[in-house]
DNA sequence: CGTCGTATTGAATGGGTTCAAGTAGCGTGG
DNA sequence: CCACGCTACTTGAACCCATTCAATACGACG
């Protein structure tokens, strides 16, 4: 139980099943680990990979630089997480990822990937799987940014995030971590700052979250819920593990 | 070079390289081929697939409806696409797929496509690679609407639509098909009609595009590029595929 | 104990929405 | 052939959500 891939399998079973065979395989898998920095980058755009990076804990974020120099965040990742795994058939990374806080990371080469894949067929279908729910939330994204006000728009996040961590056990209760500053936030909705202050105050106010010291806690989440339109199903988490709401 | 499964060869060969003994392949799939008249959904949120959607010809579109009912457009769809691909590993559809304009396309069981995946793994991967470049478009697209302003993000999209088409051979000269209403626009763009209507003018007068009757027409590509910060990258396409720009 | 990043709040500005009215294009039926 | 009705597009004007500028407060850390 103490394995350091461990976080991986949690994530992985949280999408899908694994036979006991399977997890064994993923255990095996050679791996890099390496501890990296809050507000570093681990891959950048342009770059070539041959490796993916998988989260066994700690905060990632992927980003685009815009022209004009601003910064869209992309997605949030965490424990069991693979946020480059894409560079399996995508070479070139056509964005970054970076750290928000200091996370521990394992570097899988995309060759140890294929030969598992090879051998496991099902692996490679929860993999792919995988990039697929991780377009699914792109596409939640999009319709958040679209088409929610600002405070709906966090709202929506809080509720994905916290549901995410939960399939994963991450959370406690009602409280989950939430090392995002303000300014990142800003940057992930498309908001700024001054504006994603007044709406999380908006929420405060209102009794449906509390956000303080890079905690979260969610005060009334059937609210929270209503109100962003949050809907769970286009995480297509697990039956088994989604919880109740 | 007359069967009608011509397109998603194209296609394919757009983001990929295939052998001679898998195009044949392709061409001998079972598929239900059928003309869908314009403004009608194809495949509905919460749906259960069994099959997905090949598009022959036409234009199709997929988006969801939020609960205060206002439409967000997800992703436009030509010739060659797969649209719901993602379907053959996340079995209960996320947002609906409908056709924009009168559409011939094509279903195939998702048996056929995996007995197809086990029989030539180089097919399997360029499915999964389609399916990531999918994603990619959806991470340019957060971007756009997180971060650009209303020409730029317009811009933007004209651009994108122009290069896919292009790689696909759906382009002549500076030229392309967009039966794009403004409304669809709009919701695409998460902007209202009004203002799509003077982002549009806006794009006119500057003598950068012309659209009328559906028809588009890149009038100076070198600053529609600059302008909108269009970079073909992400889109990921093979090299004997991209035009220089 | 100063300093720098992060959070908070006020006030003015602006990009985009909404409401409203009018126009152009097109297929249908009298 | 033209009136009719429908839909898509266009334009003006008031309004508002969110941005920007600016100032202050807070807290962690060297």
């Amino acid at each position: 139980m103490l394995h350091h891939l461990n976080p991986l399998i949690r994530k992985l079973e949280a999408v899908a099943s694994l036979s006991f065979a399977e997890k064994e395989a993923i255990l095996n898998l050679p791996t890099t680990v390496r501890v990296i920095k809050a507000q570093r980058d681990i891959v950048r755009e342009r770059d070539k990979a041959s490796q993916c990076c998988l989260v066994i804990d700690g905060w990632l974020y992927r980003y685009k630089i815009l022209e004009n120099g601003s910064r869209q965040i992309i997605s949030f990742h965490v424990n069991g997480d693979l946020p480059d795994l894409q560079s399996l058939h995508l070479k070139t990374m056509d964005h970054n990822l970076g750290s928000i806080v200091k996370s521990t990371v394992a570097f899988i080469q995309h060759e140890a990937v294929n030969a598992l894949s090879a051998e496991f067929p099902n692996i490679r279908d929860v993999l792919w799987r995988d990039t697929l729910v991780d377009a699914a939330i792109f596409r939640e994204c999009i319709t958040g940014i679209g088409s929610r006000q600002a405070p709906e728009r966090m709202a929506h996040l809080f509720c994905e995030l916290f549901t995410r961590m939960q399939a994963v056990g991450l959370t406690q209760k009602n409280i989950c971590p939430m090392p995002i500053s303000q300014q990142a936030l800003a940057d992930a909705l498309g908001l700024s700052t001054v504006h994603v202050n007044r709406s999380l105050m908006h929420l405060r106010r209102r009794g449906l979250i509390q956000l303080e010291k890079q905690v979260l806690t969610i005060l009334d989440w059937g609210r929270l819920k209503a109100e962003s339109g949050f809907d769970s199903q286009y995480l297509h988490l697990h039956p088994a593990r989604l919880v109740a709401a």
